[in-house]
DNA sequence: CCAAATTAGTCACCATTTTTGACTGTCACT
DNA sequence: AGTGACAGTCAAAAATGGTGACTAATTTGG
């Protein structure tokens, strides 16, 4: 058998959690777009999907997105632009600034879990609640190490 | 209980995706680069993860990776200088030109194979052989449906 | 056999994204 | 006070991604 019809027929371990991230990230911004919410790309998803309500540092939300804070510094001067967040200063940290989402961003927080919560749900019914609760576990542990490891 | 809490105890299926993916990507690299590999980039991933060793058209790789034909060109141009691919004419099609892996990548090609094969028995022996065989065959269904749907 | 539509690949260009290093101000610890 | 670490920004370079137009070869349909 050649190699790339292997690789269609039992893709690796990297194939598919490419094509699951892209799809399912091109998936959530096309549905979020209808949902009032067209000018959020899927770049500025490392700030708004780890983002409090609260608020969160920036360095809190580089590190959880695993950019870098330049970057995440970049996302957020777009997301204060277009009203999604706002800069506060940190009352517990002079050097910090808290990045607060607005009504706005809250709305967009909140559509965005549903949606996934949806597609998840879908996915589920697929291919059995149990078989998928047990898929989702065992990827856990497999992110886990992963991200150890590398 | 905050969102970003909730986020790192119970992480969506994009966040699973991603981490598992970059860090991924990341080690591997990080392991070809120590076998003699230091030059190539995981972008060169798109052409040498799909290539066969009797060569393939530039045109496979690219609806393989998803990435534009113009992409997979300069992939090609930038492997053909390290040495790892040659472009030759091809035999079925005189308008097309396959992409073959010389020695360098062919050795490419196989330790990459290898270093994959090894990190998913790492995993498996990690959490289990059955539970780690169940979770790429739900992977697969997931990914592939995701694929068809966004 | 010929014209039209398709397909493979390249060229030139532009927009976006990522990475790097240096820099200011603040904090923590001695 | 002095030292090292951390939060965030600035500025520049490198890498990456996407667009439209173009040539050459193939296929399709009269």
């Amino acid at each position: 058998m050649r190699r790339s019809e292997r690789k269609r027929e039992r893709p690796d371990l990297g194939i598919l959690s490419g094509r699951t991230l892209f799809s399912l990230q091109k998936d959530l911004f096309t549905r979020l777009s209808a949902m009032g919410h067209a000018q959020v790309r899927p770049r500025h998803g490392a700030v708004l999907a780890y983002l409090d309500a609260e608020g969160s540092r920036a360095s809190d939300l580089a590190a959880q997105s695993g950019q870098h804070k330049q970057v995440i510094g970049t996302l957020v001067d777009e997301l204060v632009a277009l009203g999604y967040v706002e800069r506060r200063p940190d009352p517990a940290d002079r050097r910090a600034k808290l990045v607060v989402p607005t009504e706005l961003g809250l709305d967009h927080m909140e559509k965005s879990d549903a949606v996934l919560v949806e597609m998840e749900a879908e996915h589920a019914r697929a291919v059995g609640e149990e078989a998928y609760a047990e898929f989702k576990r065992v990827f856990q542990l497999v992110a886990e190490r992963s991200v150890s490891s590398g």
